[in-house]
DNA sequence: GGCCAGGACACCA
DNA sequence: TGGTGTCATGGC
């Protein structure tokens, strides 16, 4: 069975850097993450499209939108009034601390997560995407496409977020960047794996796959 | 026209 | 702790 090093070095050397998150600001990145729960990305990149085309993104500007004005913005990304609310709880966060990523994780240090958990319509997935992408810290994050490919990889306790996060430790030799990296690579290539009816040339784990 | 996508949460036992 | 129903749009 792959261990974390091999499969990341397959998967890199396969696919190259996938240089993400798709984002050109960590507000945008947030958004996104919010936005993309249970939803494709396309749906959810329209969502930021027209956010963006009202608000230019500006969280404080964000704030003062009605809220049924901000649903309607990001309606195309489907739970548009839990998500508007996700917004509202975590831009109100953020900007307490004048939206100072390191002041929020000087303040928190290792509780940055559990603070994160606290916030409504963050949950465990979302607050590990927010820790690596926007907080630079170093975290494994076995979102469902993760999960579907160690299952075939043999790994067991694949079924929930939690189980697979408790039985995988990342090496230590992980970097922010590979942590990065390694959820990357590992949600594009679930996407053409499980989704592209032809194949794209994405077969180079098929021998390392259980059955 | 049904199925599902880069989840979270309330409720229940 | 673990399982189930609900929230919702748009593309295929």
């Amino acid at each position: 069975m792959l261990d974390i090093n091999s499969l990341y070095r397959i998967l890199f050397q396969n696919m190259g850097p996938q240089k993400w998150w798709p984002a050109d600001t960590k507000i945008e990145i947030i958004l996104g993450a919010i936005l993309v729960q249970n939803t494709n990305w396309r749906n959810a990149a329209s969502a930021i499209d027209s956010l963006s085309n009202h608000t230019h993104l500006d969280p404080q500007y964000i704030l003062k939108l009605d809220i049924e004005n901000l649903q309607y913005l990001i309606k195309s990304s489907g739970f548009y009034k839990t998500k508007a609310q996700t917004i509202i709880s975590t831009l109100s966060w953020l900007e307490a601390f004048d939206f100072d990523y390191e002041k929020i994780k000087n303040y928190y240090g290792k509780h940055l997560r559990k603070a994160l958990l606290e916030l409504k319509g963050i949950g465990e997935e979302t607050a590990d995407v927010l820790i690596v992408y926007v907080f630079d810290g170093i975290e494994f994050i076995p979102d469902s496409y993760t999960r579907r490919i160690f299952t075939k990889l043999g790994y067991v306790d694949t079924d929930n977020y939690r189980k697979l996060k408790s039985n995988i430790e990342l090496p230590e030799s992980f970097t922010n960047q590979d942590a990065n990296e390694l959820h990357a690579l590992l949600d594009n290539f679930g996407k053409v794996y499980f989704n592209s009816k032809n194949d794209r040339g994405y077969q180079f784990l098929d021998e390392y796959f259980v059955k």
